[in-house]
DNA sequence: AGAATGGAACTGACTGGTCAGTCCTTTATC
DNA sequence: GATAAAGGACTGACCAGTCAGTTCCATTCT
């Protein structure tokens, strides 16, 4: 019994420190796939990096290859977990849209490394079935939906497919993003968002066009 | 003379045959790097498909980096090929649009190897300045903004700044076309064109709120 | 016409360097 | 002192790029 107990406490320990240490390697080893990409990074840098062996990184990872999909993973739970923390609390749909947008690609500007992370996931790993990001997509975006839906049947938003809207708003920041990292420049956020909810709320169309239009 | 336009000749025939070559190369080389990714693309099986030794392809490129950048300007070089053929000869600026809204897509779901081909750019050479694609995004988003421009001036899109419209258009295509291509299904290009022009003409907002809102 | 020539195009075995992953030794922990 | 953790030298596979040798062909010579 105590013995039981004494190597649970030990065991549960060291588990501990073993977490730590994963998070550690995870977040050395994704600011390296960050920077030079998965195949130019070296383990050897790697351990070095963390001041420790080569072969301790692979006491903790069974190859180069699941260390970097754990880095991945990590990346969509991370950004999943931010945009929670931002819409908590907000009950007005469209302001909960809205902050959605912003925590969205806020995240990513500040975070342009886990951009070049799930680039790298698509050019390593195009045989797994799915990408990371649209894993998660899939989960998150029903919420969305929900939201859409709920200001339909309040006469907010005319009444169209949610399936439609969730669709071209989620490839509208889905191409934001990476256009943003991809020209280099720190995007100022706010002007985005305002230029996306102007567009996406109002349209283009001029008033006598639309009424032709219909 | 005879002596100068013979042997002009024959530098002409061999130029084609060069060029005809470096054309055949690039675009096995496009399918090798698309189906392996870079890295795992070895020039030696490059060599086998096309028949042909090792070191003739490198006659032709200085590099495996230089030939895979050519490879990937072609494939732009082709896409706004491609485009311009489509859109010729259509005077309508809203037709003209739609036309190249469809093109656009039409172009990288008939050819997902093309959309790999720029990820793996991205990939692989993080260093150069900016992705070929912006490069010639640059060019030709000129044109669409004077087709906006235009159409403000006619009264038939509403006052607001035509940056504003390529900008999200541009990146609303950006998205679609990685989203079509990483969920891997053939997408109906048509639909997608119908529900692009319907939320960015119309915006999703019900009168009422539209009224509200101004 | 047919042979000879020279140089361009091509070839593929080889080299040198790289790096993921292993495994035996050393160190820490209890 | 026994067991677990960490270390880092080592190995073997891999592959871009090279280069010495071969083939091809347009032109010139006989």
């Amino acid at each position: 019994m105590t013995q039981t107990a004494r190597s649970d406490h030990r065991r549960s320990l060291s588990a501990q420190r073993r977490a730590q240490r994963e998070e550690q390697i995870l977040e050395t080893a994704m600011q390296l796939f960050a920077e030079y990409g998965y195949s130019d990074t070296d383990t050897q840098l790697l351990a070095e990096k963390l001041q420790v062996g080569k072969g301790t990184i692979y006491r903790y990872f069974p190859s180069k290859r699941a260390l970097f999909l754990a880095a991945a993973d990590r990346v969509m739970r991370l950004m999943r977990q931010s945009i929670d923390e931002r819409i908590q609390g907000i009950d007005d749909p469209f302001e909960r849209i809205s902050v959605g947008i912003r925590a969205f690609l806020s995240f990513f500007a500040e975070h342009p490394e886990y951009v070049e992370l799930l680039i790298q996931e698509r050019a390593q790993f195009k045989d797994r079935k799915k990408p990371t990001y649209f894993v998660h997509r899939e989960t998150n975006i029903k919420r969305w939906q929900e939201l859409y839906r709920s200001l339909i049947e309040a006469g907010r938003i005319r009444n169209m497919s949610v399936e439609r809207i969730t669709d071209v708003v989620g490839k509208l920041l889905y191409g934001t993003m990476f256009t943003n990292y991809f020209l280099g420049e720190r995007p100022c956020v706010e002007k985005q968002v305002d230029d996306i909810l102007d567009v996406v709320f109002y349209g283009i169309l001029s008033d006598t066009e639309r009424k032709k239009g219909r």
